[in-house]
DNA sequence: CATGATGCATAGCTTACTGCTATGGAAATC
DNA sequence: GATTTCCATAGCAGTAAGCTATGCATCATG
């Protein structure tokens, strides 16, 4: 018995469904499944009916249902009373970041911190690394998340972890898909109808550098837009884009579709970046508080999560 | 978090020392070191203050532990509660095993049984194999471990699993030494004095045949023994005895060096058998109890447990 | 003052557990 | 009767938790 078990089998007497219960623990079907079958092996008794259409709890399961919860109450206490000792019950977070990872991976870790640590103030800079660098160096953010392959960390009062590599990718369409299967070629990209960010968006340099590399020009149809809207520009089907990994995270109705820049490998032409390295940079005088030190432990965490899960996205640590 | 975390440092803050802590858990006192830092690390603060003499805790220790106690004592409710309702609050194991095991698996068995179902009614009855099949068969008993090497199990009414096979060993006195380093050919040991079983005892049997395979008679100094009373003549140095692997469980002043029947691999010589295989019978038509089910369960735990800790013995299954 | 004993931490290894994907089978729905 | 929905099972991979061996600090002792 532990307290994962308990967990499922809470969710499960909640939502009187296997699978919504997995969806709501942020699990897979089986995985809950066999946490109950192994619970209820291990107690010696079935805790639910399985009945099509709507699950029952049996006797035994009415009576843990109870004791379940207050143990599971006792746990988030135990947390709560901790992070309060740790002084984690107020504070503040000033967290910079990219508009491409607010929109996955600061969102989700945003979300997880806020539930932990409800007291904290969470405050959120979204701007370029360059600008990003400058406030970390200025005293107006906590931690901030670049583009370290676009800008490298030389202002000798900060420093930096790596946190993760990604690919760019081409995202397009699931219901008007601009382009075909397997990975695509800058070279063929270049004539399929592009939209392309803001210029204030490291991507856009970037993605431009990339072209030039090869002496292509891109044909772009929409201009200057931000990442919401570029997304839904290519949802609809008015053509692709070229964004990082995380920024599809979650999109089920876009497709990343893998980038290569040649198919020739024995060419002696240079080739372009397709990938881009996220850092986790912070001041180096200054100790991070309880609060920075916890949020910096969420986002390697929740990184390491999304490396597991996204092929196209890696960790670097 | 964990409910084995929590435990350990329940048991911390109750005994005051790590390494009295471990042993009371039946742990390794890295193990239980290491538990307790991961559990430091989980909540963000230390919970312990390693002042050599005397631990103390810290502030969120003290706080953490009333609630650590209140969810260790929920989940033994849940325990005792599904226990109930799965029938196991009263009813009735008759148990039957050869004394050279009763020292041993059956004693640990036991304690946890008891500790586990202490509204169990718990009946032993030692007594030889084909005694215990006997019993079986009249149902006087509900489970019963017996030498299956000896005694194969014909009564079409009884079925059996094999659990363990134990190698025979030399006993000999840790402070009085007989015999030298390193294994043992029976041939050698022979002359050496020895201490013999009963002749109730399955075991007398299997030596005698095993030295009578070889052409040998053994040079037996006190003879007709209980398992005690021999292990006690060995330990003072009267003489050596063969006894199975399991009697030496936890007799840290008794060594079990192993047997060896020849060392000329290539003698046509039938070799004596120098192990004992150890199943657990029990009748085919009746459907045993919840209570028998759970002992049967234990005891195929608590053999693996053995088998991980002892060379000489190993599981079957 | 050195020397050994005691007690917790660390390192390296092996096993077990828990997550995942892929797939099976039964019941409900069209 | 085909399809969909929903839970169970199988097989695999990565993490976690156990162990032994060893290190390091502190305290007692010749």
């Amino acid at each position: 018995m532990n307290l994962e078990q308990l967990r499922g089998f809470a969710t499960i007497a909640r939502v009187g469904h296997f699978t919504r219960a997995a969806e709501a623990l942020h699990l897979s079907q089986p995985s809950l499944s066999r946490q109950i079958s192994t619970l209820e092996h291990d107690l010696g008794t079935t805790l639910v009916n399985r009945t099509r259409g709507n699950l029952t709890l049996t006797a035994a399961g009415r009576a843990l249902l109870p004791l379940a919860t207050r143990m599971l109450a006792d746990a988030e206490s135990i947390r709560v009373e901790m992070a309060e000792l740790a002084g984690l019950r107020r504070g503040r977070v000033r967290l910079g970041a990219p508009p491409t990872l607010c929109v996955s991976l600061v969102a989700e870790v945003l979300e997880t911190y806020r539930a932990t640590y409800p007291g904290i103030e969470l405050q959120i800079s979204e701007a370029g690394s360059r600008m990003l660098l400058e406030q970390l160096t200025g005293g107006q953010l906590d931690l901030a998340l670049i583009v370290t392959s676009e800008h490298a960390v030389t202002e000798p009062s900060l420093t930096h972890t790596e946190v993760l590599v990604e690919q760019l990718v081409v995202a397009d369409s699931m219901q008007h898909p601009r382009l075909g299967q397997g990975p695509v070629e800058l070279r063929d990209l270049a004539m399929v109808p592009q939209i392309a960010f803001s210029p204030s968006y490291d991507l856009r340099a970037a993605t431009q550098s990339a072209y030039r590399t090869l002496g292509l020009s891109p044909n772009v149809v929409i201009d200057g837009g931000e990442m919401d809207a570029v997304l839904r520009f290519v949802q609809v089907g008015l053509g692709v884009a070229i964004v990082p990994a995380t920024a599809l995270v979650g999109r089920s109705q876009l497709h990343g579709r893998a980038l290569r820049s040649s198919a020739r490998k024995d060419t002696d032409l240079a080739q372009p970046n397709l990938e881009r390295t996220i850092g986790l940079a912070h001041r180096r005088d200054t100790p991070p508080g309880a609060a920075a030190i916890a949020m910096r432990e969420l986002l390697l965490q929740t990184a390491g999560q999304l490396a597991q899960r996204h092929p196209q996205i890696s960790l670097r640590s």
